[in-house]
DNA sequence: TCAAAAGTGTTGCGTTTACACCCATGT
DNA sequence: ACATGGGTGTAAACGCAACACTTTTGA
């Protein structure tokens, strides 16, 4: 019975990247308007099919480079989905990828070379497929991740202010923080530095500005790093 | 591009389940000896493989089904694992489960009818393949999923004790906790029905049976529901 | 009467939350 | 001078962790 290696029951394999970003305010996925049938001219998400001689992570950061001309960025696997009529045109199974990426390093490309958009996740149009559910899933995922993993500061520029990161975690976990309550939480955590520049654009105070140490949260992951808001 | 539904990249989609089940003192896996090449004879998730008209949860419960006589359990999908030549024979993308048995109710089907055998997860065999991954991956997963959802009373009998569940709880998570605290906090939750009849046989004075109550879960269930040891 | 497991509360500590005012600067 | 966002500390409430003795009953 399950010895069986039977060819006939061989299926195409897709990913289907949900790529998050932030843009000082609300957190955005990107979307691309599909170019081939079926559902042409629909919103998608970034999407290609996993050849014979690749893993399902270099598949999914083959399909993102080449349609968004992005790499070297945090993804993760998030859930394959497997409705048999899930692709009208052939059995296919998706396995969905998420990404966090900064817009602000890749958003000239993005919108012009490909024809891709930043939506607010709160007013996303309607995906084709399954890809709405794919979404709802990400989006779950990754405020939970926020509870275990810094992974926030891959939406944010390498240098930044508590104000952006505090708009983040709101924008993430859809509610708002105290801004002192978030500041003695995210310094007792004790993973950036505080830099001696300013942001001056904010303010006419101007804000100081932060980046994210990797040394200092390698050092904190030894004893069970969580963050909690 | 990525608009090529290309059949030379389809590929076998295998499904491999880990089954969890606990008796009285330890977590332990289900493993069965495989009956086919290649590394006919050594330990092995229960797999299988998924066929085109159905989904990977089904396939999932299917196999199960067809390899231990069981069904009707808690399972969840826990990750697609997709290295090229995780599987020697044959491209081979493998989705895993994870599933939550009572030992006690299954049990003489289990290792008589089929050759398959409870291991302590302490001291499992070496599995084929990627197995030993999946099955790493599974117990993270699980130890996480106690702090989300009342998962383990799938692992009990209907009716248990509060000692039963406290071990079950050790069990998953590997780190004992003081009885006392541990059944402030499952009272404090209010998801379980005590029951006017008591287990005699772990003790001459004999301690309450207990079972879980869906209802009072779902009621719970709005608002933010946790545990956490 | 003794052995073995069941059952039961309190206190201290640390974490989380709620909350309001002054500061620096450009206009 | 004022408007705008930046920056700072404290007190109360709550949740978690540590801790020891009495009860029951079969052997």
């Amino acid at each position: 019975m399950s010895g069986a290696y039977n060819s006939d029951d061989k299926i195409l394999v897709a990913i289907d990247c949900i790529i998050f970003g932030f843009d000082k305010e609300s957190l955005k996925i990107l979307l691309i308007k599909r170019d081939f049938e079926p559902q042409k001219g629909h919103w998608s998400l970034m999407g290609g099919f996993l050849k014979k001689n690749e893993t399902l992570d270099q598949a999914a950061n083959r399909t993102l480079l080449s349609l968004t001309g992005v790499q070297d960025i945090y993804m993760e696997q998030l859930y394959a989905f497997s409705e048999v009529d899930r692709d009208p045109v052939e059995r296919t199974l998706s396995v969905s990828y998420y990404a966090l990426i900064n817009i602000e390093d890749h958003n000239e490309k993005l919108t012009k070379k490909y024809n891709a958009q930043w939506f607010d996740i709160a007013d996303a149009p309607s995906l084709i497929f399954d890809h709405d559910l794919m979404l709802q899933k990400a989006i779950r995922r990754l405020r939970r991740r926020t509870a275990i993993k810094p992974v926030g500061f891959d939406l944010l520029p390498e240098k930044f202010t508590m104000r952006q990161l505090q708009k983040l975690y709101e924008a993430i976990l859809d509610k708002e923080v105290d801004k002192r309550n978030f500041i003695n939480k995210i310094n007792s955590l004790d993973i950036l530095i505080k830099l001696n520049e300013k942001d001056m654009t904010s303010s006419t105070k101007g804000s100081f500005l932060y980046k994210f140490s990797q040394e200092k949260y390698d050092d904190k992951l030894k004893n069970n790093f969580y963050i909690k808001l």
